[in-house]
DNA sequence: AGTGAAAGTTTAGGATC
DNA sequence: GATCCTAAACTTTCACT
């Protein structure tokens, strides 16, 4: 059931090389092709490999602005509930993370002008149950979380993951 | 050279079902099979659809944990390239912004365990030319953003990406 | 936009360990 | 249960209309 050293090698090949080419993936790990789709099937019936799909640059589309939000709610009956799935509703709002500590909710927004994000600062505002809200406006992206994989080191992937080191 | 409303309709079909398949774009938007083959083709040209690729679930993986550290570096001759440069190179930080105002930095980072939260936290502190830091711990991801384009709706898309409305 | 043949990729069957 | 080969089935690309 769970990852062996083999999976990560594929599962790092993936990342690295930015590929979905089982082909490709096989001359990388050495792992005969076949087996590469055997793998794959696995990772996939373990949900560790989704769907395969594009990966749409928002930057290039027309949405260049990442506008993050630090949202403290009311903290009463349900409120942190409401807010978080009212926060979901909001055009544009890609990542939502409910948090521990001073702030309750941290929202992450692709937009693609000043306009966007005015109108975007002014719903939350507005929102029932919040009680203050923090934005920070982003100048540059200086990695965007499209392959996460690459940024571990194969070893780390084997220590963190990985049971019996033998 | 810009997207037109088609355009978006393919976009669109892909991120809201998750596909890669032309045919069931195809089907999806009612434009034939062989436009949608050369629109795909024309958007990764213009660099709005990146790869094809697997989409890896960290959690999924063994990584469940997103935790966001927002960095306030020392403001003198290149120390914010410093620290930035510094801050891609820590294993597991997915995403890293540069911001304006108080923050200078936010860093997000998907993490194993306890152990390896304390690693990466006292990793950011002992960083020379960080003044600060804060980090927020997060309980639960009530969206992450791994298809972004499910978070507008095609009024938006159009609204915002459209110039002349016809 | 559409057609169809060529090229490439994935699935399925069966042998092996 | 995992591996790996081969061949059939399917999907995509490409030259042409």
């Amino acid at each position: 059931m769970d990852v062996d050293r083999k999976d990560l090698r594929i599962l790092k090949a993936i990342a690295d090389e930015e590929t979905r080419s089982p082909e490709r993936i096989a001359e990388l790990t050495d792992v005969p092709l076949s087996t590469v789709h055997y793998r794959i099937d696995s990772l996939r019936e373990r949900g560790i490999i989704r769907n395969d799909h594009y990966d749409i640059d928002m930057a290039a589309l027309g949405f260049p602005i990442t506008f993050i939000v630090e949202v403290i709610a009311e903290h009463g009956e349900g409120y942190r509930e409401d807010v978080g799935d009212r926060l979901l509703e909001i055009d544009g709002v890609t990542q939502v993370y409910f948090a521990a500590g001073d702030t309750d909710f941290i929202a992450i927004s692709q937009l693609s002008d000043r306009s966007m994000v005015e109108s975007l600062v002014s719903e939350f505002e507005s929102m029932d149950g919040v009680v203050r809200t923090k934005s920070t406006f982003t100048i540059s992206t200086l990695r965007d979380g499209h392959e996460p994989l690459q940024q571990y080191s194969m070893e780390t992937l084997v220590d963190e993951l990985l049971d019996q080191e033998r």
